[in-house]
DNA sequence: AAAATTTTCCAATAAATGATGGAGAAAGCA
DNA sequence: TGCTTTCTCCATCATTTATTGGAAAATTTT
C-alpha cells in the first residue's frame, strides 16, 4: 500500500495533495512558527479540520512538506548527476549549476525550506531526515572529489555543502536581493546564475589542476 | 541626547541593554515569529511587562536588534577594511576572510538574523534597514571590484554578495553541519574557515589576473 | 526625610492559534 | 435504492501570545 505522501503525489488535484503544495508554500514563505494551519487552509480554499483531517498536526504536515521537498530534490540531483556523466570537470560544473539553479527557481520553497531548516531553529522537536548527507556524498562523488566508493571526506563534504548551500542563497535570496539591487526577475536570475558560476568553478578547476600536477589522475 | 539603542549600548548592565542583548539571542536562535516576548524575558529573567516599559512593542524590539547587528557588523567591516588597506588581493581576500569568521562566530546570532532577513517573510509588516546595499558596495571597493568612486555594477554587488552570504553559511548552519559531518567545535570552525577560503579566493584572484592580462592596472 | 520619578512586577484582557466533536454532504458499494 | 464509508464544514475549546493597567518597590530629586 502507498504511504500518504507517495499517494498524494500519485493525484496532483486530490485534496491531501493540494493541501500539501499550499503547505510548502507557505511554511517556505514564513517558516514554521511563522505559517498557521489556518494562512495554509485558506491558500487551499478549504476548512482548517480539513486540512488537520488529512495531516495531522501542525508537526506532521511540516514533516511531510519537509520530507516532499527532500524527496523532489533527490529526484532533481539524480537527473543531473545523469546527465553530467562522464565530462569534464568544468563542464560538469557549469551543467549541474545551470540545472539546480533553473530546478530551484522554478520552486523556490525548496531553497526557502532548505535553509530554514539549516539555520534557525523550531521551538517544536522535529526529527532530522538524513538525507543530506548522502546528498553531500553523493555530489561529492559525482564532482570527482572522491573514488566512486568508499567514504567522502570532511573537507569534501564541506565544499560541496557550500556550493549548494551558495544556490540556495540566491534563490531564496530573490526577493531581498532583487530590491537590493533594483533589478527585474529575468535579469536577476540570469545574473545570479552568472554569478554563481563565477564564484564557484574556478575553485574546483583549479583545485583538480593542482592535484592533477602532483599526483596525476585520470579525468575524461 | 542619545538615541535609545546608543543608551542601551553605553551601559551594557542597563536592563535595556540586557534584553536587547537576549532579544538578539533568541531572535537570531528562533526568528521573528518563532520568539515570543515571554522567551526573551525569561531569558533575562525579568517579568515581561519590563521588556514592553523598556522597548514597546515586539515589531519596535526587532527593529532595535535589527539595527543593533547592522551597526555591529558595519564596525566590524571598518575594522577589516582598515587592516587589508593596500594589500595586494589574494592578502585582502584572506585576511577579510579570516577576520570576519572569527567575527561572525563569536556572535553567531548575527549571522542569524541577517540570513532570516533575507530569507524568510514576517508576517508584519516592517521596515528594511537600507545599510546593506552601502555595505556591498564599500566591500566591492575595497575588493578592488570598482573604482574609489563612482558607481558599483551589479555584477560586482552580487559577487560580493554571495561572498558574503557564503560566510553566513557556514555560521548560521555550524549546529547542523556540525551534525551531519560529527565534528566539534574547533575543528569544524577551523574547515569552515579553511573550505570558504578554497571556495571564494580563487574566483576573485583569477578574475583580477584575467583583467590584469587584458586591460593592465595597478595593484599593489 | 518627603516628594517626585522611574522601574518592576502581578493580574488581567483580547486576539490568535492549534486542535477536536459532531452534523451533514458526497461518494462508494450492496 | 438503501447502507456504509469518506469527506467537509460549523461551532467550539484550550492554550498561547501580545499587550496593558495599576499597585508596589526602588531610585532620584528636593
Amino acid at each position: 500500500m502507498p504511504s500518504p505522501l507517495q499517494k498524494a503525489r500519485q493525484d496532483p488535484e486530490s485534496m491531501k495533495a493540494r493541501i500539501l503544495a499550499a503547505a510548502r508554500r507557505i511554511f517556505g514563505r514564513f517558516g514554521f512558527h511563522g505559517a498557521t494551519t489556518r494562512i495554509i487552509a485558506q491558500e487551499v480554499g478549504i476548512d482548517i479540520s480539513t486540512l488537520y483531517y488529512h495531516w495531522g498536526d501542525k508537526n506532521d504536515l511540516y514533516q511531510a512538506v519537509i520530507y516532499d521537498i527532500s524527496d523532489d530534490l533527490g529526484r532533481q540531483l539524480a537527473r543531473v548527476e545523469k546527465k553530467i556523466h562522464g565530462r569534464p570537470l568544468a563542464e560538469r560544473l557549469d551543467i549541474a549549476l545551470g540545472m539546480m539553479t533553473d530546478y530551484l527557481f522554478e520552486h523556490p520553497e525548496v531553497s526557502n525550506l532548505i535553509l530554514l531548516r539549516y539555520f534557525s531553529k523550531t521551538r517544536a522537536e522535529l526529527t532530522w531526515d538524513h538525507k543530506v548527507p548522502e546528498f553531500a556524498s553523493g555530489i561529492a562523488r559525482s564532482m570527482g572529489l572522491a573514488g566512486e566508493d568508499g567514504p567522502v571526506s570532511t573537507e569534501a563534504k564541506m565544499r560541496v555543502m557550500g556550493m549548494m548551500m551558495a544556490i540556495y542563497n540566491f534563490v531564496a535570496g530573490e526577493e531581498f536581493l532583487r530590491s537590493m539591487l533594483d533589478t527585474d526577475q529575468e535579469t536577476y536570475r540570469s545574473q545570479a546564475k552568472q554569478t554563481l558560476r563565477f564564484l564557484l568553478i574556478p575553485a574546483f578547476v583549479q583545485d583538480q589542476e593542482q592535484r592533477r600536477g602532483s599526483a596525476p589522475a585520470d579525468d575524461t
